[in-house]
DNA sequence: AGACATCGAGAGCAGCGCTCTCGTCACAGA
DNA sequence: TCTGTGACGAGAGCGCTGCTCTCGATGTCT
């Protein structure tokens, strides 16, 4: 089947290109052109550039789950904290790696409104996989309850829904803070590498150092053993 | 002066496409067309298409900062809570009238990377309002000092710097507060906006509200009087 | 061996940003 | 009043884009 390793090479050099010239200059003709084939030749694969975006898309998620995943896995010694502070440093580094598939994946939904379907489920592991010390922790017994505002009854039901998804077990109030550290950590990321920090703390490194503590903080999770 | 009127019809009727098809459906010659003239006519006006985008940014960025501060006026009776919670309620609402014209703000920069400087002074606007409440609360002493994680060195200079420019007499750490409230809540209102939150906490209404009071909490403003 | 599906190439369409040239018009100075 | 100058709009055109259609070649199954 030369068919899959094409289709691959298709999606390597639409990587490289939005690696380059982010993904408004993903050009199928230049694809076709750098892959010495006829640019209808491409729609053989993709039948259209949109689809060849969404499955990039497909595949950033993919390798930015993975880092974090890994980056969980490594710090499985230093405990839920050490755990958490990992996965917040492997996304701000793959996103600082990658700025143009990381805008391809958090910045604006580039063709008009974008959901498909095939994108949900690689990019819910991220959130999924921030979860993780927060969920171990609260078995542990480890992290607080929490915390002063009460929730309301729809966004009650909606968390345990949530919740009921991934860690039945868990209740809602740590699934509502979990989904604030997720919004928090990629909103931070997103403001520094889309240029709105620059006039306040643009070199980001230690803001964002200060951040992630605080939020494991506001997460409840125990003071870190060491970095 | 026909000259300013017909600037003015061109980034007008720019605005209309933006909120239409999205900064990508943003055409010159459709521009033209609409106005009945020539495409080539319109370039006496804006020098290229992202001269055009740069305007309608600094247009969008001031909208938002005039509706920002219109909710702070007029929250004015209701203390400085009251003011926090109006200004991020304004902020949503603005977003989720605007979707396109505040993807254009704070999702993906389009064109390669920019930061044109005529931008910057525009888009402080919001930052600064935000910080209004905190900074007044803080002088009348009804803010805490707030928090547990000491400022490392770099950081304070920062955040002393970033002081020195808009408020001489708040400390760092409360800089620092505001500027995580800052990105928190443009960090929610993205990932409501662009649908990260469509598998979760979607009708996104209850969390925001549960969101922005804890926010509050965090930036030590005190508790609310009335909603 | 013949029927069939798969694939690549080439031409072509409409649209895009942008440039260049040319005719027109208003206004300022001699 | 005549003339030079600058601003302006229109049109043609360049190279690029996504995408479609047709045609010939190739390989596979019956």
């Amino acid at each position: 089947m030369a068919r899959r390793e094409l289709t691959q090479a298709i999606t390597t050099e639409g990587r490289r290109q939005i690696a380059q010239h982010g993904a408004d200059g993903l050009s199928l003709r230049a694809v076709a052109r750098e892959l010495g084939m006829a640019s209808s030749a491409l729609y053989r694969y993709f039948p259209s550039r949109d689809e060849l975006l969404t499955a990039l898309i497909i595949e950033g998620y993919t390798a930015l789950g993975d880092a974090i995943e890994t980056a969980d896995a490594r710090a499985d010694r230093l405990g839920v904290t050490g755990r958490w502070l990992a996965m917040c440093r492997t996304a701000r580094a793959w996103a600082r790696q990658h700025p143009h598939e990381y805008a391809l994946l958090y910045g604006s939904p580039v063709p008009g409104y974008r959901a498909p379907a095939d994108t949900i489920d690689p990019a819910a592991r991220i959130p999924l996989a921030l979860l993780g010390p927060l969920r171990d922790g609260w078995r542990a017994g480890t992290v607080a309850g929490q915390h002063g505002v009460p929730l309301p009854a729809g966004l009650s039901g909606q968390l345990e829904n949530v919740a009921g998804q991934v860690a039945p077990d868990v209740p809602p109030e740590v699934i509502g803070a979990a989904i604030r550290a997720w919004t928090q950590l990629f909103g931070l990321i997103s403001f520094e590498l889309f240029g709105h920090l620059v006039g306040s703390v643009d070199p980001a490194d230690e803001f964002f150092e200060y951040e992630i503590v605080d939020i494991a903080g506001q997460l409840g999770l125990p003071a870190p053993s060491a970095t």
